[in-house]
DNA sequence: ACCTGGATGGCAACCGGTTGCAAGAACCTT
DNA sequence: AAGGTTCTTGCAACCGGTTGCCATCCAGGT
């Protein structure tokens, strides 16, 4: 059994509460005396109870990190920043992925909500009225999605998706797919929008589609049956997915087909063709995102981070 | 603020401890009165608080998974298959990354301590003597390490290396370079143990290396100047920086040098060439890992789970 | 010598539940 | 109808800490 508080002031004779004040508020206990607990404590091996303390003081220095599915290249960075951060902020992070489960997701919350302090909520799949409900238990903050009111991080998905379709639409492309992603992806929504609203091109949708690989294979053959002649990918796994289908087909990217993708994943580097994409700071948004959390319990700041076009080898010009 | 079970008690007329065994020990309370406190408590949107409850109880119904890089693509696949094996047995699963530090490693165990009913520890860094030590205060179960009392999910290192070895050998490789891991790793070990004792071969080892692509990369002059026909690299992105490298050195991958490498990830099989590696059983371990905690609650079971060697593109027969 | 006030540390209530014990009620037995 | 069971529920202690309040002690001021 671990040393308690009790078997600590037992040892050098002292009240329990001299004990707790040893570690909590130190300045009120007489130096000497603070030192014969220190000693004891560490003779013991003393661990003060997190758990315990956060039922009286209602603070854990734990937050949540939920994610929608941690083996998407795109969260792994985001996930260690946050964690780097919060470790400097002496707070801990606990991750949980949600396998792209809306249930799954709520349930998680739930289970989070009195063991933590608040909770990063990234890339959800639940409806907005749903996490303002659950809102009321514990303090958000979202990422990758704008709902009124709560402190959100978002990447600027539409300067994104505008720079990856100027920049396909000066290659000379007309026809674009877009390939979107799964249901109650906000980003999903903000690069539709964006598209629907820019001049002069002929968009063709697809979706809903799964964030991965798997979704992008799926999705080829009906790709290249419609014609375009270049396609927005929801992130770079279905880029990368939609890439190796058409590989499948004998359609050469970007010779046939351009493909643009979002994240700038590590195995979109690692491609060939090196994959063209739009990059987003996940980074930055990781160590927003904590910041925003301990600053301002709950409150709705919201924080824009700006993307970027990294033109690399799979667009290419627009073939007649 | 959120109901507690006073609130509940209060609501419908009844001691707390009735509505206590409501939730906990459901058939000591009589049928009308539990729905009527069920009846509360929804209305209420009470919820247990699963700390105070673990306080009393001691189980927490959480764990802990912790791995020493989240980012490496080897561990989501392991993480996803404990959290949905937990998630079967009504657990939940915290994941904390170690960032490859031995003291962020420790910190995290005594952090979580407390907060769960054991810890799932996944190539760990520390040293054998501070794991034993920790685990006096909380019950682990080791992924990829072997120590003694202590029970433990492993792959079979040992006998995918030896295969990986024999397919080179088979190709007419002689002098074969080992690019090692971080310090403080088993596999790394029992790579070199296994190619150490296998004749006819000349080895040539490189190590401590990051176990990242950029540890890859790092050492690739290296191995192309040492003069190795191939390569045993520590894992797969290891593996694909190295090609980085030697690619950059124009240096052609299978036709001058071959490379193996290790776990079998996404970008290994999106990558020209597809690598030439070991598969590891990473969802298997995690189910294990599970199961063995929850069992054994600390006790030695030892599983160890067989490798197989995928033979992709990377490797090719020798040149003269 | 007396008063004042700060420093120190004990006491006990409290955080949100759980659980052994016992009392009262309802139901059987014979 | 007396005695014995089985249910059902309340009581209160406890898990490991925290914290407001109060008593004591000691030093300084006058």
């Amino acid at each position: 059994m671990a040393a308690t508080i009790k078997d600590v002031a037992r040892a050098c004779g002292v009240h329990v509460s001299t004990v707790s004040r040893t570690f909590s508020a130190p300045h009120l206990v007489n130096p000497a005396t603070r030192s014969r607990v220190l000693a004891a404590a560490d003779d013991l091996g003393y661990r003060p109870n997190r758990a315990a303390r956060a039922l009286t003081t209602g603070r854990t220095y734990n937050m949540g990190l939920i994610v929608a599915d941690i083996a998407n290249p795109f969260f792994p960075p985001l996930i260690k920043a946050a964690q780097a951060q919060a470790r400097g902020r002496d707070y801990h992070v606990f991750v949980a992925d949600t396998d792209e489960d809306p249930r799954v997701e709520e349930e998680l919350i739930r289970t989070l909500t009195k063991q933590v302090d608040g909770v990063l909520l990234c890339s959800p799949r639940l409806s907005n009225r749903m996490i303002e409900r659950l809102a009321e238990d514990v303090p958000f903050v979202v990422v990758n999605r704008r709902i009124k009111g709560m402190p959100a991080v978002l990447m600027n998905v539409a300067q994104g998706a505008k720079l990856a379709l100027d920049h396909l639409a000066g290659l000379g492309h007309r026809k674009i797919a877009l390939v979107s992603g799964p249901i109650g992806s906000w980003t999903s929504n903000e690069m539709q929008g964006v598209a629907a609203e820019t001049p002069g091109l002929d968009l063709v949708f697809f979706g809903p589609n799964q964030p991965t690989e798997t979704g992008g294979l799926a999705v080829a053959a009906d790709v290249a049956a419609c014609g375009a002649t270049a396609v927005l990918a929801y992130n770079d796994l279905v880029a990368l997915g939609l890439i190796e289908g058409l590989a499948a087909m004998e359609i050469g990217v970007p010779d046939q087909i351009s493909v643009v993708g979002f994240d700038d994943i590590l195995p979109g580097r690692l491609n060939r063709p090196k994959l063209t994409t739009v990059a987003m700071p996940a980074v930055a948004a990781g160590r927003m995102a904590v910041d925003l959390l301990l600053q301002s319990g709950g409150e709705g700041a919201t924080v824009t981070l700006d993307t970027a076009l990294i033109v690399r080898e799979s667009t290419g010009r627009a073939q007649k």
